[in-house]
DNA sequence: GCTGAGATATTCT
DNA sequence: GAATATCTCAGCG
């Protein structure tokens, strides 16, 4: 099992192929991204405990659900030990099963886009803002380790305005649930 | 396939 | 009041 007393950044690849099943839909994580705490500021942690995260100052292996743009809500995998505010933000999946349900929730998109981004994910598996502190090995929860080690990279985060540059986004490369995004750098 | 702009709630200053 | 770890849509090749 991993161990979610480790920095994001170690957790983050070690995420990549298990399963997460929640609300009666599995996928399989293919992109994260690593959010460092104090040290990073575009982590929602880097100036301090407030109440809307407080769940990623707790312990390692709990979730952290927060609403994106008012409108989305975005999953992430705490890590490091209580009171340090790392975590592993969940990007994109493929759904393994539950795919009904996850059609349901979606709406007419095709199968790659179910859970591909952070909101998408979340409406895949129907994330709740109550689902905060919840472990990730509980009865709401049930993260699956993969069967080896996929294939992985590592390069810039995504969506972000502060310390972009830094790579802390890793990604299983060829999955067609894993998009890179537009707005890359032209020229 | 790609681009640009609007929507929407909570949080922080 | 301004910003945000985003998505979807319309328009164009």
């Amino acid at each position: 099992m991993i161990d979610f007393s480790a920095t994001a950044d170690i957790v983050a690849p070690q995420l990549l192929g298990c399963t997460l099943t929640h609300a009666g839909v599995t996928v399989r994580l293919t992109e994260v991204e690593a959010y460092l705490g104090a040290e990073d500021p575009a982590a929602h942690t880097h100036r301090g405990v407030t109440d809307r995260n407080r769940a990623m100052f707790g312990p390692g292996g709990h979730m952290y659900i927060y609403l994106s743009y008012g409108i989305h809500r975005a999953g992430n995998i705490v890590c490091a030990p209580e009171g340090v505010g790392q975590g592993c933000l969940l990007r994109a999946g493929e759904v393994i099963d539950g795919l009904e349900l996850a059609q349901e929730r979606r709406g007419d998109v095709p199968f790659a886009r179910l859970a591909q981004g952070p909101g998408n994910l979340g409406q895949a598996l129907n994330f709740q803002l109550t689902d905060n502190f919840s472990p990730v090995t509980g009865p709401d929860f049930r993260l699956s380790p993969r069967p080896g080690e996929p294939e992985w990279v590592r390069g810039p985060r995504i969506g972000i305005s502060k310390n972009a540059d830094a790579p802390l986004r890793f990604w299983i490369p060829g999955n067609k649930t894993v998009s890179v995004r537009r707005g890359r750098p032209r020229g």
